[in-house]
DNA sequence: GAAATAGATGTCGTCGGTCA
DNA sequence: TGACCGACGACATCTATTTC
C-alpha cells in the first residue's frame, strides 16, 4: 500500500482520556487541551501556530492548532498545551469540543503524535468505538506517553499509520493538487507539497511506462503499427507524450487517486489539444495508490470544450495585455466528464 | 514500608480584549 | 458599558521517586 504520512524521528505518542476540563464540559473556562511532556520536542515553547491534522472516525480535516507551554515563575517551561485560538471555528480543540458536545456522556481519548514533515497529529476516539477496540489492544495503559522503547509502540504507530493514510483521501488529494497548481497554502505544510510534487513527478513517470508496456503489447498484437515515447530518455518539453501511427497525440496523465480526480492542463497543452487538425487524446491513468490495481481510460474528444476554453483564455490573455500585464503561466484543471465526449471502459495495467 | 520530596498534570480566578 | 470569551499562570492535586 501506498504511503502518504509517516510518523517522525521523535518516536513518541501520547495517549489521554480527555478531561470534563479539556473537553469543554466543565465549568471552568480553561480553553486549551493539556498534553503530556516528551512529545512534540521539536516545537518551540511558546506561541506556536501550526496546522494540523485531525481525526475522527472517518472525518479527516487540517485545522489550526495553536500550541505553547505552561511557564513556570522562574521562566522555565513545563506542560504542553494545545489552545482553542482566535479563529476558534477552525481549530483542533474547537474541532474536538464539538465532537464531543454531541456526546458529553462519552469518555473520549486523544492520541497524538508528530509526522515525519513535523505535522501535528491527532486521532480522536469515542470509547464506545471500533476504534477504541483496536487501539485498546495495543495501547494497554492510559494516560502516558509511549516511545519506541516500549515494546507497544511499534504496533500502535503502524495502526496510526493505516488509519492516517486511509481516511485522509482528501487531504492527500488536496496536497496533490496543491503540488501540480503551486499552492502554497498554509494548510499544507511545504515540505508536504515538495514531497507530493516529487512522489507526482515519480507518478507521473511511472504512468508513462505502464503506457508504453500497454502500447507495446497493442503493437505485438498488430492493434497499432507504431509508437514513439517522447519523454522516455528525457523530458521533451512537448504537450503530448506520447505519438502513435505518427498521428495520435497521447498526453498521459495520472494520479494516485480516483478517476475523477482534475485533470490539470498546461496553457501550452490547452494550445495544442485546441488545433482542430490534432487528433488529440488523454490517457488517465488512475488508482496508482495500490500498486495492483491501476486502471487506464482513455478519454477522446476534447477538441470542442478545450476550444473554447482556450479561446476565453486568450481573451483573458488579451485583457489582461490592454492592462499593460502579463499572465507568465497558467494551469487549468478540469473535471474528465467535462471535457471529454468519449471516455472509454477501464482498462485494467497492473 | 512510610514519609518526604519532586515532578507532572488539572483546575479555575483574574485579566484583558472584543463586540453588541 | 457590560457581557462574554480566551489566555495566563498560580495553586491544587495526583503520582513517582527518593530517603530513612
Amino acid at each position: 500500500m501506498f504511503i502518504f504520512f509517516k510518523f517522525n524521528k521523535e518516536k513518541r505518542l501520547g495517549f489521554k482520556k480527555l478531561t470534563e476540563a479539556d473537553l469543554g464540559l466543565s465549568t471552568s473556562h480553561q480553553t486549551h487541551i493539556g498534553l503530556y511532556e516528551g512529545v512534540f520536542t521539536f516545537l518551540q515553547n511558546s506561541d506556536v501556530v501550526k496546522s494540523g491534522i485531525l481525526i475522527y472516525n472517518d472525518y479527516c480535516e487540517v485545522l489550526d492548532c495553536s500550541f505553547d507551554r505552561i511557564q513556570n515563575p522562574d521562566g522555565s517551561f513545563r506542560s504542553p498545551k494545545i489552545k482553542i485560538g482566535s479563529d476558534s471555528n477552525n481549530s483542533i480543540v474547537a474541532k474536538i469540543r464539538e465532537f464531543a458536545k454531541v456526546s458529553p456522556k462519552s469518555k473520549w481519548y486523544l492520541i497524538w503524535s508528530g509526522l515525519e514533515s513535523e505535522e501535528l497529529t491527532f486521532w480522536l476516539i469515542r470509547s464506545d468505538s471500533e476504534d477504541y477496540n483496536v487501539i485498546r489492544e495495543v495501547l494497554p495503559y492510559e494516560n502516558r506517553v509511549y516511545g519506541e522503547e516500549d515494546s507497544y509502540y511499534d504496533k500502535a504507530i503502524e495502526i496510526l499509520t493505516q488509519k492516517i493514510n486511509n481516511v485522509s483521501i482528501s487531504v492527500q488529494k488536496g496536497i496533490e493538487v496543491a503540488s501540480q497548481i503551486g499552492d502554497k497554502s498554509k494548510l499544507f505544510k511545504k515540505v508536504d507539497i515538495e514531497r507530493a510534487e516529487a512522489m507526482f513527478r515519480s507518478v507521473g513517470k511511472r504512468g508513462e511506462e505502464l503506457i508504453a508496456e500497454y502500447l507495446e503489447k497493442q503493437k505485438q498484437a498488430n492493434n497499432i503499427q507504431s509508437f514513439d515515447w517522447l519523454n522516455k530518455s528525457m523530458e521533451s518539453g512537448a504537450p503530448y507524450d506520447f505519438i502513435i501511427d505518427n498521428k495520435n497525440y497521447v498526453d498521459v496523465k495520472s494520479t494516485l487517486y480516483d478517476f475523477n480526480q482534475y485533470i490539470y492542463f498546461s496553457n501550452q497543452e490547452i494550445s495544442f489539444a485546441s488545433k482542430k487538425d490534432v487528433d488529440y487524446c488523454v490517457f488517465r491513468v488512475y488508482g496508482m495508490k495500490e500498486e495492483n490495481d491501476i486502471w487506464l481510460k482513455k478519454c477522446y474528444q476534447c477538441n470542442p470544450y478545450i476550444s473554447t476554453m482556450n479561446s476565453n483564455i486568450t481573451n483573458f490573455m488579451n485583457e489582461v495585455n490592454v492592462q499593460k500585464a502579463m499572465l507568465q503561466s497558467l494551469k487549468l484543471g478540469i473535471l474528465p466528464e467535462n471535457c471529454f465526449n468519449d471516455i472509454q471502459s477501464a482498462i485494467k495495467l497492473g
